[in-house]
DNA sequence: TCTAAAATCTAAAACGTTATAGATTTTTCT
DNA sequence: AGAAAAATCTATAACGTTTTAGATTTTAGA
C-alpha cells in the first residue's frame, strides 16, 4: 500500500477538475442527453435513474456551466439593474441593490448593474441590453410618468419591472410607494399638530409620486380644514446649501406657512436649515431611510421607505415575468403605517 | 420592382438576426477563424484583411457573443462585487457601486453584485465564485485587518482589489481612505478651535482603519499639546436611538471630553444628540458622504470620503490586476485635503 | 526559374449544454 | 407467444467562440 494515503471510498475524489455532465455520464454509466434531462426532471427518464444521478451530482457538487447553458438556450441568467445617476447618491439605492441580489440568490439569476450618467441617453444602456441580450430582463429604479424605456421595453417584450409608477403600469410589473398616502398620513399629522398652512414641495418634472402626494394631500387637507400650497420642489442634483436658500426663499415668500412637507430626507434637512435662516419655525414631514434627522430636529418628523422591501418584491416580481411571460404582472405598494414613522 | 420598398444598398441591410463571426465570414468570403483573428488582431492577418473584417464588423454592429467566448476561453467576464452587510446600510455604497460599473464600461467585463447577511459565512460567497467561476475577479468593499477571504485569495492567486487595507496589503491592489492623515487633520483642526480633551471612538474589531485613525491622532495631539482618550466606539448594527445612548454615556463617563471623531455620519450624529442629552457641549469630527449633518449642527464637522474616485480606482486595479497578474498591485489612498472639508 | 522560407489563410476540434429524432428495452394486450 | 404500445434511453447536432495544426499562397534568395 504505497499510496495509502490517497485512499479514499467517495465518487467525489476520484474527481478531477471541476464536474460536468460528462463527468457524471461517466460515473453513472449513462449517456450525457440522459444525466441533463435527468437532472432538469424530464418526463421520460426513470424514477430510479434520476435518483442515482441527483445523488451522484450531489455528491461531486455539479454545478452547471453558465456559459454552457447560455449559449445553448440563449438565456443569460442575468438579470440587469439600471441605475439612474441620481439614485447613486440616495442613501438607501444600496440596501435596494443589496436586498434584490439576495432575493436573486434562490434563484439562478445573478444581478449585474448598469449605471447611466446624466449625460447620457438613458434609452443607450436598455437598447444594448436588449438587442445584444446582455440580460434576460431588467430592473429600472427610477421612473418617469411618461417613460420611454418603459414603452420601448414594453414594445420589445423585454421583461423587466420598475421601482416606482408609470403612466403604462397596468402593463408591467412594479414596486412603489403609496405616496397618496403618504400625503394623506403628513397632512393628517401635521394637522393633528395643530398646523393650519402647509406646503408641499413637488418637482416640475413628469414624476408620478409627486402627482399621487399632491393627491394625497389635497384630499387630506380639506378634509381637515388646513389649507394645502404646492411650491416647486427645488432641484435635487443642487448643492445643498443652494437647496437651502432655494428653499429658504419659498418659505419667506409665503409667510403664513407653518408646515413643509417633503419627498426626500434632503430635502427635509435644507428645508428644516432654510426655515430657520428665514427666522421661522416650521414643522417638516418628509420621507427617509433613517431616522438620523430626528435627532437634529425635533421638527423634523420622516416617515421610512423600506428599500428592502422593495428590492425582494422587485425581484420576485421579475422572475415572476420571467417563468410567466403572459401572467398578470405582480405590482406592489408600500403603505405607510406608523409604524414606519420615525419617531426616534 | 415588387420589393421596392425594402430595396436598400446597406450590406448591414442584408443581415438577418443577431450578427456573428459566422455573418461577416459569409459576408467577407473568409473563414471564421480568419474572422476571429483578424478581429483579435493576431499577427498572422494580414493588413488589408483585417481592415476590411473591421469595415464589415462595425458597418452590421458585431458584438461577440459572451456565451461563445466565456465558453471557448474560461473567462467570464463578469466581475463581482462583494458587499458586506453593514456596508448597504452606508449612504455612499451606492454610488461605489456605480463608479465601479461606469469605470467597467471602458471594458469588457460587466458588474455584478453579492451580498451576504451578518449571519452568513463570508468566506462562502468568495468560494462559490472561485469555485465555480462565477467572476474572473472579485473586489471587497470591506475589510478585516486579518481578512481570511483576502489570504484565501491570495492563495488561490485569484484576482482582486480591496476597498480597505489588510494585514497583506503589499500583495494586493486596494484603495483605501488615509485614515492616519483623517486622525491627524481631526485633532489638529479641533485643537485650533481651542479644544484641549479629545476623544476618540473606535471599534474593538479588527479593524485597521480604527488603527491608523488613532495612529494619526495620537501623534498629532502629542504634537499639539492636547489630550486623547480612545473610547470603545458603540455597535453600527445598533438602532440609532441606541447609539445615542451609548454615545451619551460615554461623554458623562469623561467629564473632561470637550470633543469626539468618529468614524461614521451616524456615529456623529449620534454623539452630538448624545452629547447635547448629556448636557455637554462637545464639538464633533466625523467622516460622511454628505453635508447634510453641518446643518443641523454647528459643532458637527465632516470630512468627505470620496466615493466615486474610490469606485473608479478599484476597477482600473481590478482590471490591471486582470491584464498582468504579475505586475505590481495598484494601490490608491485618498488624502483628506482642506477641500474635502463640508464646511457647508 | 526553381526552391526554400515567410506570410497568410483554413479545417477541425473543443468548451458544456440541451433539443430533436431515433434506437432500444420493457410492458401491455390479444 | 407474438405484436403493438409505452417507457426509457442514446446519437447527433447545434449554440459562437478560439486554438492548434496544417494547408495554401506569396515572397525572397540563388
Amino acid at each position: 500500500m504505497t499510496d495509502a494515503g490517497k485512499n479514499t471510498n467517495t465518487i467525489a475524489a476520484q474527481v478531477t477538475g471541476k464536474p460536468t455532465l460528462k463527468t457524471i455520464s461517466k460515473l453513472s454509466g449513462l449517456a450525457i442527453p440522459t444525466v441533463s434531462r435527468a437532472l432538469s426532471d424530464a418526463p421520460d427518464i426513470s424514477e430510479k435513474t434520476k435518483k442515482k444521478i441527483r445523488e451522484i451530482a450531489a455528491e461531486i457538487g455539479y454545478v452547471p456551466n453558465r456559459a454552457g447553458v447560455r449559449l445553448r438556450t440563449g438565456k443569460t441568467l442575468v438579470i440587469s439593474l439600471i441605475l439612474a445617476p441620481d439614485s447613486e447618491l440616495m442613501p438607501h439605492t444600496a440596501q435596494l441593490i443589496g436586498s434584490i441580489a439576495r432575493a436573486l440568490r434562490e434563484t439562478p439569476y445573478h444581478l449585474n448593474v448598469t449605471p447611466y450618467l446624466p449625460d447620457d441617453d438613458p434609452m443607450k444602456p436598455i437598447r444594448q441590453i436588449v438587442e445584444n441580450r446582455l440580460a434576460d430582463a431588467v430592473i429600472l429604479n427610477r421612473t418617469q410618468a411618461d417613460d420611454p424605456r418603459v414603452a420601448y421595453l414594453l414594445e420589445k417584450q423585454f421583461p423587466f419591472a420598475t421601482h416606482g409608477r408609470t403612466n403604462m403600469s397596468d402593463r408591467h410589473a412594479y414596486f412603489d410607494y403609496d405616496n397618496a398616502a403618504f400625503g394623506d398620513f403628513a397632512v393628517r399629522h401635521l394637522a393633528a399638530r395643530g398646523r393650519k398652512c402647509i406646503a408641499l414641495l413637488a418637482p416640475k418634472q413628469d414624476q408620478l409620486y409627486a402627482t399621487h402626494m399632491i393627491e394625497g394631500a389635497l384630499a387630506a387637507a380639506t378634509d381637515c380644514g388646513v389649507s394645502l400650497t404646492v411650491l416647486d420642489d427645488v432641484d435635487s442634483d443642487a448643492r445643498i446649501d443652494e437647496i437651502r436658500a432655494a428653499i429658504a426663499l419659498r418659505v419667506k415668500d409665503n409667510p403664513d406657512v407653518d408646515a413643509l412637507i417633503t419627498a426626500s430626507g434632503v430635502a427635509a434637512m435644507a428645508a428644516a436649515a432654510g426655515a430657520k435662516s428665514a427666522g421661522r419655525e416650521v414643522d417638516i414631514f418628509g420621507k427617509e431611510a433613517t431616522s438620523i434627522l430626528r435627532f437634529c430636529n425635533p421638527n423634523i418628523l420622516t416617515l421610512r421607505e423600506d428599500a428592502a422591501r422593495a428590492g425582494a418584491f422587485l425581484a420576485e416580481a421579475v422572475v415572476a415575468a420571467l417563468n410567466d411571460p403572459l401572467g398578470a404582472p405582480k405590482q406592489g405598494l408600500q403603505v405607510p403605517s406608523e409604524a414606519d414613522f420615525n419617531l426616534a
